[in-house]
Formats: structure tokens, C-alpha cells, sequence
DNA sequence: CTTGCTCATTAGAATCATTCTTATTTGATA
DNA sequence: TATCAAATAAGAATGATTCTAATGAGCAAG
């Protein structure tokens, strides 16, 4: 039994009146979106597999649902390279694998530890309350 | 005697011959830009910076320049957050610690060995040709 | 040298992602 | 059910970057 900080569909809304927003079905479309398929789609991805649902919603809400998403730790921004933020579901601490040929990017689970290990590279005085980590290679297929 | 694998000005004109390109007076001044002053700036701060020296300089050939510069591995693009690419000149292994109060952006040096460590999490088949590593926190100063 | 050719630069238009603005809608609360 | 804040929608506006077309510069062959 995995125990993942995951956000699910079923603990999203409590997680959202928690933050004293509200549950809006825009807000649910969107994050099961990226709960569904875990490909860190862009906003404009989003938008599209979100039409395909809910035909009458806005580029402009899905934008707002993202940030809702990303303000209440559900949701992960990430961005390698210039070109539009993706995003994927929280879940465990992982780092970002890109593959250069097909531009797709994976999911690493970090063992324990190695965030930990990580920091202590950094000199007296700097305190981060994160880390990310971003390959870029291949992968054999 | 540190041992950098850092472009200085005057290599700068061998690394561009060596692959094929001319070392032109706008390569040459984005470049000394970079190595002058390692802020981070971005394409529109070197292009404000470099017409104080060379008033008749384009954003176009700024961002060209950058781009060459990009290529023959003597500067180094970072994106994190959307907003615009920051560049560095490319120097050892190293993290980014973006302080999240100024907006800084400090360089971390890497000790020996921990990329190749950082790597070992890699399932097999993943092969990485690079590791980047971003923390975000704040210093006291 | 000087003609020709390729690479670079320039200026401005075009594009793309994102944010902003304003009006409308929704939903919880009194 | 009336009220009021929060959320959504549509499109305009912004900002960073890329593209396009024209001009300029430097090297190579004659």
C-alpha cells in the first residue's frame, strides 16, 4: 500500500473549501483532466480535452483553474525550456525526465533522502523550501 | 590554479571559428556582457546593455547572438517560471538558487561526483546527457 | 583589387502564451 | 428569496520570442 501525497478527484473539493474556494465543476473538469492522464499537457491542452466535456468552457478559465490548482498544492507547474508551462498532478516528490527525440517528459520517483541529501550543497544562509530536478537525454525504447 | 571549463573573451573567438560561425563584434560584446557581470540578465536587459556600447545593435541580433552563444555551449539558458529565459555563461557544474523574495538568481557549485550520484536514480534505459537543479528559497543577508 | 556568395545584422511584422478587463453568472448566506 | 462575493466567459492587451525581407560585411576565386 503506496502512501502518495497524491490529491484525488474524491479529496479535491474538500481540499479546495479548505482553502475557502469553491468547487466548481471547472475546477473538478481540469484537475481530473491531469488526475486521467498524467502527460503534463499545457493550457491549451487542457482547454482542448476540456471542451470535449464541457464545450461552453473558457481558455481564460482553464488558465484560472490551473493557478487555482497550483495556489492550493494539488497541481504542479513545471517549466523546462521557453514555451508554454505544463502541468502535472502533485503526487510524490519526483523529478522530470525530458526526452530530447520525442519530446516527452517522465515522472522519476526520488528514492528518500536524496532532496535531503541534495540541499546540503547549498553554503550557510540559503534555505530552500524546494527543489527541482530536470533531466534531458534519451531513453532506449 | 582553478580549473574552469569556462569560455573567456578571447576563447570565444576559436570555440566560433572552430565550429563554422565568425566572431563578430555582436557576438563578441554579448558575450563579454554575460562574463562581465553574472546577474542573469535577460535578452532585453543584454540588448539594454549593449547599446550603451554598440548603439546601433538590434533585439533581433541580441536574441541571434544569445542563440549562437546557446549552441557553441558557451552560455547556458535557464528558464524557470514562465517569464523570460535568463542566460548565464556556461562555467562548472552548477545549481540555481532562485531567491523568491528578491528574485535573484544565485549560482551553487556543484561538488564532484553528485550530479553522477543525482543520476543513479535513473531507471535503466534512461540516459541523461544533462541534470539541472533548481532550488527556491530565500537567503538571509 | 573587385565580383560573387554566404553569413550576419537590422527593423519591423507576426506569433504564441499568458494576463487583464469587463460583464455576466453562480452559489452560498442572511 | 435578496444580497454579495466568488467564478466564469469572451475578447482585448501584453510581453517575449521568432520570423521575414532587405541590407551590409567579410572572405575566396578569378
Amino acid at each position: 500500500m503506496s502512501e502518495t501525497s497524491t490529491a484525488t478527484p474524491e479529496s479535491l473539493t474538500q481540499t479546495l473549501t479548505g482553502s475557502g474556494l469553491r468547487a466548481t465543476p471547472q475546477r473538478e473538469l481540469v484537475f481530473n483532466i491531469l488526475f486521467e492522464k498524467r502527460d503534463h499537457p499545457t493550457a491549451d491542452e487542457v482547454f482542448t480535452r476540456a471542451k470535449a466535456e464541457m464545450p461552453t468552457i473558457s481558455l481564460a478559465t482553464v488558465y484560472n483553474c490551473l493557478e487555482t490548482l497550483v495556489q492550493c498544492r494539488v497541481v504542479r507547474a513545471v517549466n523546462f525550456e521557453r514555451g508554454p508551462t505544463r502541468y502535472c498532478p502533485n503526487q510524490r516528490p519526483h523529478a522530470h525526465f525530458h526526452d530530447e527525440q520525442t519530446g516527452s517528459t517522465h515522472d522519476i520517483d526520488l528514492p528518500p533522502g536524496l532532496l535531503d541529501h541534495v540541499k546540503t550543497i547549498l553554503p550557510t544562509g540559503y534555505e530552500a523550501n524546494s527543489v527541482e530536478i530536470i533531466f534531458r537525454g534519451k531513453t532506449q525504447s
